[in-house]
DNA sequence: TGTCCGCTCTTTTTT
DNA sequence: AGAGCGGACA
């Protein structure tokens, strides 16, 4: 039992407690994947429970494979046991019980590209205005129905009084007959219908409860309800049940999170063990405190506290940009200057709030040589030539699809436009065929306008193929196969442009990943392979040996630490995001995103903000985010701020217009003075070099506080002097101009 | 039917 | 700013 101890006693607590719930209330960085590992090594090694009755879901692939990695080094490899995801648990379990809830064995998993696919299609059919009722926001609806277990029929009881939920209504119940008719699941689904297959089949429920006599559950604030359901129904039996969470972590109640699941998992589950983790084995004293001083602005929080008995380390440090691009060439900058010594590339992480900032760190990383990997984003796999192959593969794997033949009918071109896809579909419903089905009549197909009938008799002919022998063919030669004899990727290289260039080497990329999942899994077949495809994310590819800086957003950073790390973009409206002040509770769960940010970091933290913000095209002045007022300004290291071009104290008092200092400034040379009233200009542009070419003045008469006046925008303040760069603020707008086109502004 | 252009619209997080 | 859509045209 060496191995225990290296637990502390509360870590060790955990591990050794064998039955009854027990909640584990992990903060961040306090080992408790350690505990969780220990625990499941400690069951089989010293309690003789079998592998084969413990079940451990979480939430990431990612997560999934460190347990199951940790698990074998303490017991020995290769260790025959379900440690999965919360959706790859369901799908498995659905796999070999589908038929018992009106699902064939082959049906496919739809995902989010192909939901909105689907929805589009039924907004049109129903001629509702896909104005009034975006995809995404209908399908938000219906993943909450799913989530909370509301039939389309209960949806419409409880919705069918005014119009809008009546055509909600509409929409999600025929948006569940496609994907029944497609033979498909959607993510939510998976959850759901494993649910209902319990509920409905005592002898399946009682199979799971009986082989599952001990469960574990990782990050238990970020499961909704369903997910609790699945989990609550099988551990019903033994009440074996170990949750590990953080409620200060949940940062997914958008996503229907319910953070009530583990605040009110005492109450749930009678006579629960609670134990804390509170030591944090992560981070330096000072992140942690200041991490600390901001999330103890929230409300209704487990009370605890992390400590340390690391070395308090450096403040956290602060830095105020003049604009996004001088902040990310900050970061850089910062990267390049620690990255000697100790610290590699990899040890850096930037992490944003949205994917849409990645971009100009890209290319300020980029300018100074910087390796650097971006997650997240565009997936790969929803990249089109990836989407088309799969469609194809699924289609063999399951001709019921529908929407995988819609999307590559005519794809490559075969000469089959809307309107001929439309009387198709409009035969097959009457019918009652699938449009696959409906292809393999051979008249129905010579109807077709004449240029279409040769190639598509041929697409139909390849996939019919490939379908019956998928049980003796290997992916990667079903993969090729569809590659060549559809004509895909000879059309790619016809098109003979860098764009298509790209694809054909995504689409060879695409066979790289075959061949690895084939070596790891000789009998691998096309239904497994394409569901281990589907419920994969980029944070899974996150290789943390590869030497570069990490870029992601601060979701995909949960669980993961680095040395040093960077959150820019620290203003109010980006961060904590103005869609989140409309929501109840949704300052709250940005806080806790900006806690599990911050606690990312091990030695180093930085916070940056931009003055001058271009985001979506548009140009604004920022206000800092009201989490760094939160901040413990103690912990904060004003010194590092890296000294620009002041504005040498200048006020903007008795300015016109009134705004102000956007607010605290460690450095409190920005020209502002703090606690004024800031009212954010109403509109920003910047003035095109071209646009005035005057001679007239230099970039030198021009300095910081000068107040000017302008022929249009009337009287301004110049604000900043970089170069023969001239920042000026007007009462409304903002001009960004140089020196050479000052013509229409005149010093006062 | 296919292509191109210009217009508008959207801007969070993801299994 | 960029994608994605729709309309106009070949």
């Amino acid at each position: 039992m060496d191995y225990l101890n290296k637990l502390n006693p509360q870590q060790r607590e955990a591990a050794i407690h064998k039955e009854g719930p027990l909640l584990i209330l992990a903060g961040a960085g306090s080992g408790k994947t350690s505990t969780m590992t220990h625990r499941i090594a400690y069951l089989i090694k010293e309690e003789g429970i079998s592998p084969y009755h413990i079940l451990a879901v979480t939430f990431t692939n990612k997560a999934a494979k460190e347990m199951r990695d940790r698990v074998e080094d303490l017991i020995g490899a290769g260790v025959n046991m379900w440690i999965l995801t919360f959706h790859s648990a369901c799908l498995r379990i659905l796999r070999t019980y589908a038929e018992r809830i009106g699902y064939s064995k082959d049906f496919v998993v739809y995902d989010p590209t192909d939901q909105k696919v689907v929805i589009k299609n039924c907004i049109k059919e129903q001629n509702v205005d896909e104005k009034k009722y975006p995809p995404a926001y209908v399908l938000s609806i219906i993943s909450d129905c799913k989530e909370k277990g509301i039939s389309p029929a209960k949806f419409g009881q409880e919705n069918g009084d005014d119009f809008k939920g009546k055509t909600v209504h509409g929409l999600y119940a025929a948006y569940e007959n496609v994907l029944k008719k497609n033979n498909a699941m959607d993510f939510d689904d998976l959850i759901l219908r494993t649910v209902q297959l319990f509920e409905k089949d005592d002898e399946v429920l009682a199979y799971y409860q009986d082989r599952f006599r001990y469960i574990m559950v990782d990050e238990y604030q970020d499961t909704n309800y369903m997910q609790y359901r699945f989990i609550k129904l099988m551990a019903e039996a033994h009440n074996n049940i170990c949750v590990v969470g953080d409620d200060d972590q949940c940062i997914y109640q958008w996503r229907g999170a319910d953070i009530k699941n583990i605040l009110d998992f005492e109450k749930d589950f009678k006579n629960t063990k609670v134990i804390k983790l509170e030591q944090n084995y992560r981070s330096h004293g000072n992140i942690l405190e200041a991490a600390h001083s901001v999330i103890e602005n929230n409300k209704g929080r487990k009370h605890k506290k992390l400590w340390t008995d690391k070395e308090e380390g450096e403040k956290v440090k602060y830095y105020r940009a003049e604009d996004e691009k001088d902040e990310a060439r900050y970061i850089a900058q910062e990267i390049d200057r620690l990255r000697t010594g100790e610290l590699k590339y990899k040890d850096f992480a930037i992490l944003y709030r949205t994917n849409a900032q990645s971009r100009t760190f890209e290319e300020a990383l980029s300018a100074r040589d910087i390796p650097y990997r971006v997650l997240g984003g565009i997936r790969y796999y929803d990249r089109k030539e990836i989407k088309d192959i799969m469609a194809y593969m699924r289609l063999v794997q399951n001709t019921a699809d529908d929407l995988s033949l819609a999307r590559i009918i005519n794809e490559p071109k075969r000469g089959i436009g809307e309107k001929t896809l439309e009387k198709l579909r409009t035969l097959a419903s009457v019918r009652n065929e699938s449009l696959f089905q409906l292809l393999t009549d051979e008249e129905i197909v010579d109807g077709l306008p004449s240029k279409a009938v040769e190639s598509i008799k041929e697409m139909v002919a390849t996939i019919e193929q490939y379908s019956l022998e998928k049980e003796n063919l290997r992916v990667s030669d079903i993969y090729d196969g569809l590659l060549v004899k559809t004509g895909y990727l000879k059309s790619l290289e016809q098109q003979d442009t860098v764009e298509a260039e790209g694809r054909v080497e995504n689409l060879l990329e695409f066979k790289s990943v075959i061949y690895d999942y084939e070596n790891e899994n000789p009998q691998l077949s096309l239904s497994e392979f394409m569901e281990r495809i589907a419920l994969i994310a980029e944070i899974d590819n996150h290789d943390a040996d590869e030497n570069a800086v990490v870029l992601m957003t601060m979701h995909s950073a949960k669980g993961l630490e680095f040395p040093v790390v960077f959150i820019p973009g620290m203003e109010d409206g980006l961060f904590p995001g103005w869609r989140s002040l409309e929501k109840p509770g949704g300052i709250d769960e940005e806080r806790r995103l900006c806690y599990v940010g911050m606690t990312r970091a091990m030695q180093k933290l930085y916070l940056t903000s931009a003055q001058l913000r271009t985001l979506y095209g548009k140009t604004d002045y920022t206000k800092e985010s009201q989490f760094l007022k939160e901040l413990d300004k103690s912990l904060v290291d004003g010194d590092a701020i890296y000294q620009k071009k002041s504005m040498s104290g200048t006020s903007l008092n008795g300015f016109p217009g009134n705004y102000r200092n956007p607010g605290w400034s460690q450095g409190g040379n920005d020209g502002f003075n703090s606690g004024e009233i800031f009212r954010p200009f109403d509109q920003l542009k910047y003035i095109k070099e071209n646009q005035r070419t005057s001679q007239s003045s230099k970039g030198g008469d021009y300095q910081n506080g000068d107040k000017v006046s302008h022929s249009k925008f009337g009287e301004g303040l110049v604000i900043s002097v970089d170069g023969s760069t001239i920042t000026i603020a007007f009462d409304s707008v903002g001009v960004k101009k140089l020196a050479k086109d000052l013509a229409p502004i005149k010093k006062i």
